[in-house]
DNA sequence: GTCTATAAAGGGATAGAC
DNA sequence: GTCTATCCCTTTATAGAC
């Protein structure tokens, strides 16, 4: 949907919203400048204005997503609370933050292939802070004796492809509502590290 | 790498695997035909000899990757057996498949989105019927008790969300090999499904 | 069945007027 | 800051020689 120009205030804030929605639909290769120009309603040159490349436009997106996410997580996770508490918390934080930011997080999930070596290295260590968290709790779990984990790295990584799975299936309006999703998918979290609640 | 016309003896085979592995390393859009003919050591045209468009060579892939998985899945999980056996072959298989034909799983997964619609009607309902292979193993079993699911659609999606991430991270030759990997993935669904083993 | 050549369209990015 | 116009390159696909 066009946007006139009296409705936009800020064109690069626009830019990023309708870049963001192509991308997360068809994919870095599959949209054209002149894609997110018409969405916008502007011409195709007005985005070098804003953003130097296509390039750059993708790594401003990744990078100020990844970094969003790590601060509502911190907010979402108390650190001096129990293994049992912070797992939920993660959980119930990751699902919902899915959910409202859906094309935030498929695009950071599934464009780091379109991303360039040197964008690649300021976007992997964010990611990697993020799966470590989940790592940690694991551990402390397991080392409490409340989890029961063969590998906490590779459970980790599991419990995030599969939450982070949600996306793809989920839409509004649909047998479940957001809620009754994100305590199934804490329920199946807290069963997967052999928590025996 | 570059075939030489001495060692191809079957190329529209060739082009399928050398468009597998480009495909699924970079995407439907950001793959070329020049890429793939190159990739083979043809010119590009040659490939209309084989394929009539690029969409055909997609849905060829993905179709097939299909059939070969349903056939693969349904001779490893014994229909008449309990669920927790049904659920342990199940994971192992998809598991372990996911490390053989890598290429060809993430790219069923990934390029949905790049199918046309008519391709898409072909595809999708052999994915579901993969998927409901699993939900009815985690229905069997609730209702035998042996599993505890808030709802068995949605940790079915969970669990395949989750085991098909294996391939995002894993590589021969690291830290874990894939046995152990296996292992670890089937020990998790279970516990995910409240299977008190 | 593969080649060279080319058509027709679309890609990212830039120049310069306003 | 946005526009029109354009550059230069790549894209998918086709035509016709061999």
């Amino acid at each position: 949907m066009a946007v006139t120009q009296a409705t936009r205030t800020n064109t690069k804030e626009t830019l990023r919203n309708h870049a963001r929605r192509l991308f997360a639909e068809r994919g870095y290769e599959g949209v054209s400048m002149r894609d997110i120009a018409g969405s916008v309603g502007i011409q195709q040159s007005a985005i070098y204005n804003h953003f130097p490349s296509k390039q750059h436009l993708l790594v401003d997106l990744m990078e100020s997503h990844m970094h969003r996410l790590l601060d509502a997580m911190y907010r979402a996770v108390e650190s001096d609370a129990t293994p049992v508490e912070r797992l939920t918390q993660f959980a119930r934080f990751h699902v919902k933050y899915q959910l409202e930011e859906s094309d935030d997080v498929f695009l950071a999930y599934m464009e780091l292939r379109s991303l360039e070596p040197d964008s690649k290295a300021i976007v992997i260590p964010l990611r990697n802070e993020y799966e470590r968290t989940l790592r940690e709790i694991l551990e402390d779990g397991a080392k409490s004796g409340v989890f029961h984990v063969a590998d906490a790295a590779v459970v980790a990584r599991g419990l995030l492809a599969m939450m982070t799975g949600v996306t793809v299936w989920f839409r509004d309006g649909g047998r479940l509502d957001r809620e009754t999703v994100a305590n199934t998918y804490v329920t199946t979290a807290l069963q997967a590290v052999g928590y025996k609640g």
